[in-house]
RNA sequence: CGCGGGGUAGAGCAGUCUGGUAGCUCGUCGGGCUCAUAACCCGGAGGUCGUUGGUUCAAAUCCUUCCCCCGCAACCA
């Protein structure tokens, strides 16, 4: 086989806060299916993956779960890497942040930047929650306060290193705009280049001083490294960068890398401040981000608290590998966000996987044991009817090599399920149960099984990116040795002095629809929710908050949020105007005159420029949120 | 006027860059076949391509008005 030369593919590192959910599981099923595509046309791949391991929410993590951090990023590493190879994903080396070697190279990148002037230290500012010991943006803010605990935040400062980002500008729009392919899809690089590169790139925070968990500034020990030089480095000490040169073979063979593919949501720091640091420390850049977009299920992005979180090796045990993995990489639309539902998984692994694939395979197989004892044959009575489908079979690897190159991944799957259909349509144009009956035409019948067999052979061995061990099982129910990607050079290389198994087994059984739904909706029947529990407290903790009955006497859309209502409590002795966010469940109309329970002695707070005075109680579930209501009491009664 | 994406048959999508009879999958209706996993093959019905105005011989495709949905808004890993 040709070398085509290297191939150095990246996904993401996952943040091993937790158990990896589909949309990240999704990622390195793609990536997989790349690299395993390029490995069989010829190219020498290196395909690296693994875990983002520090940072203040791990620190948190460990400590609520009582362990240290580095035992608790190794169980969840393991995990994570779990769920990679449940998926059947051949990566060549699993990368950890927690790496010595990384953490040294890490240490020394930090230095250098920082001798060349690139890294100065100042002080960050920002909203400071106190008890979260956390800084946060306005946009992360719930209601003006911490989204973490609900309490108020307030300004506060912090030493840091900051990367002067600014500096580089110039150059990384350069290569943006001399390299078009750079930042892909297209629709992506304008955003980068209209909201952040071109309004004037801000300097990066890279050191906190808030935790420890993280790989330590050398020379000024009460820092660590913040997440991004940590983690964006690995693409490159995981191959043996080393930044006093004497860097390992991989290194000197792989980089830079061919494609980083990522979450469309951390393209910014991979198309901007990642070439940044490239540029800064003079490695060449990587040829291409791919910002691919998210798998959704069912409604809305997935959450915990939507209660719709998905996990791969629960698919897997529905469906099996290569089922999930099809509905991975097929339903997933190139620039957009694809939504995937059971109901959809259902339909496709039966429209294509059991009816086009596997019975495709089982019916043909069938027929060459029924008609010949399973023994295979180019007798070579080609008709016309033959051509289409034989010129189909040749055509198939260039379209799908076209569009793997655009990393196009769907539409390489689609080229060879026409392939698959159109053997299907090749089976009743040929009638073959016919051509059994008539002796004279038996050597006629050997060649269609053949024409059919090798076309199978043409899609199994395509599909093997994609769904490894179904192309593999194929291969074997075949008995052919045949299994190179070159073979496909020709239509007709199947040998002729074999026999194919005679006992076929089921590819994909069909699923029942109804059944598999009420099996998962038993099985996700969600354990009653255990909300974080809050800290036991003392009776004179609870007296510290006052509670009264209040009537609504007006009510309105808050003029600078949609999901905020503005209104009027008469607690008795005074009317008080307070924010709440509940304008999603209740209307201003409905709301007026209803009798509610108002937190009296609550700090005022400014939100979105209107003033609260308080606040009113209310409970949420996931049906919806309830304001507690009181009929009959009169309103300033005090609530004990 | 913060930025970006989307609005095409009952559902999910392609087509838009490079204008030229509106396509695919599922569903639905009818037919065929019997080798096969009630599967496979053929055919039909169903869309004024969100809305307004324009450019053009010709617009889903280019320009324009408005409406609706969904992300992102800088250190969040």
């Amino acid at each position: 086989m040709e070398n085509k030369g290297k191939y150095y593919i990246t996904t993401a590192i996952a943040y091993t806060s937790g158990k990896p959910h589909i949309g990240n599981v999704y990622e390195i099923v793609l990536a997989d299916s790349i690299a395993r595509y390029k490995r069989m046309v010829g190219y020498d791949v290196f395909f690296q993956t693994g875990t983002d391991e520090h940072g203040q929410k791990i620190e948190d993590k460990a400590r609520k779960a009582g362990v240290d951090p580095q035992s608790y990023v190794d169980d969840i590493a393991k995990i994570i890497k779990e769920q990679f190879d449940g998926m059947n994903v051949a990566y060549d080396k699993f990368m950890r942040t927690t790496d010595k070697y990384h953490e040294l190279q890490v240490q020394k990148i930090f230095k250098r930047l920082y001798e060349k002037g690139d890294i100065y230290k100042s002080e960050y500012q920002g909203l400071y929650c106190k008890d979260c010991e956390s800084f946060f943006t306005e946009s992360q803010l719930v209601n003006g306060n911490c989204p973490d605990c609900g309490r108020p935040v307030e300004q506060a400062k912090e030493e840091a290193y900051f990367f002067k980002m600014s500096k580089y500008a110039d150059r990384l729009m350069k290569h943006i705009q001399d390299n078009p392919h750079f930042i892909q899809p297209e629709s992506r690089k304008n955003e980068m280049v209209n909201n952040f590169i071109k309004p004037g790139l801000q300097d990066l925070c890279v050191s906190r001083t808030s935790f420890k968990w993280g790989i330590p500034v050398d020379f000024d020990p009460k820092h660590v490294v913040y997440v991004w030089i940590d983690a964006l480095t690995n693409y490159i000490t995981g191959l043996g960068f080393d930044l006093d040169g004497k860097h390992g073979q991989l290194f000197k063979k792989y980089w830079p890398a061919d494609i980083h593919l990522i979450g469309k949501d951390i393209l910014r720091f991979h198309t901007i401040y990642w070439p940044i640091m490239l540029m800064a420390l003079d490695i060449e850049l990587p040829k291409q981000v791919f910002g691919h977009p998210w798998l959704l299920v069912g409604e809305g992005k997935m959450s915990k608290s939507k209660g719709n979180v998905i996990y791969a090796d629960d698919l897997r045990k529905y469906f099996g590998t290569d089922a999930v993995r099809y509905i991975m990489l097929h339903e997933m639309p190139f620039s957009q966000d694809g939504t995937v539902t059971y109901e959809l998984m259902i339909e496709r692994i039966n429209a294509d996987l059991a009816n086009v694939l596997g019975n495709l395979v089982n019916r043909t197989i069938a027929m060459s044991n029924k008609y010949f004892n399973g023994e295979v044959e180019n007798t070579k009575i080609n008709k016309e009817i033959d051509k289409e489908l034989i010129a189909l079979a040749l055509s198939t690897p260039l379209k799908v090599e076209k569009k793997m190159n655009d990393l196009r991944v769907q539409d390489s799957l689609d080229e060879i399920f026409t392939l698959l259909k159109r053997s299907n349509k090749y089976i009743d144009e040929t009638l073959p149960w016919v051509l059994s009956k008539d002796v004279a035409q038996l050597p006629r019948l050997k060649t269609v099984l053949y024409n059919l067999l090798e076309s199978i052979r043409f899609a199994a061995i395509l599909l093997e990116p994609y769904l490894p061990e179904t192309s593999n099982k194929i291969l074997e129910q075949l008995n052919t040795k045949q299994c190179s990607y070159d073979s496909l050079s020709s239509f007709g290389q199947l040998e002729s002095n074999i026999k194919v198994t005679d006992k076929p087994t089921i590819l994909f059984a069909r699923l029942d629809e109804k059944e598999v739904l009420k099996k998962i909706e038993e099985d996700q029947k969600p354990p009653v929710e255990k909300k974080d529990e809050k800290p036991v407290i003392d009776i004179t903790d609870f007296g510290k908050i006052q509670l009264k009955v209040g009537t609504v006497i007006k009510s309105e859309k808050h003029p600078k949020a949609d999901k905020l209502l503005v209104s009027q409590i008469d607690i008795g002795n005074e009317t008080r105007q307070i924010v709440s966010g509940i304008a999603a469940f209740i209307s201003p109309e409905d709301f007026v005159g209803k009798k509610v329970v108002v937190v009296t002695n609550l700090k005022p707070a400014m939100i979105r420029g209107v003033e609260s005075q308080g606040m009113i109680l209310a409970g949420e579930d996931s049906n919806g949120l309830e304001v507690i209501n009181i009929t009959k009491l009169a309103n300033g009664s005090e609530i004990r």
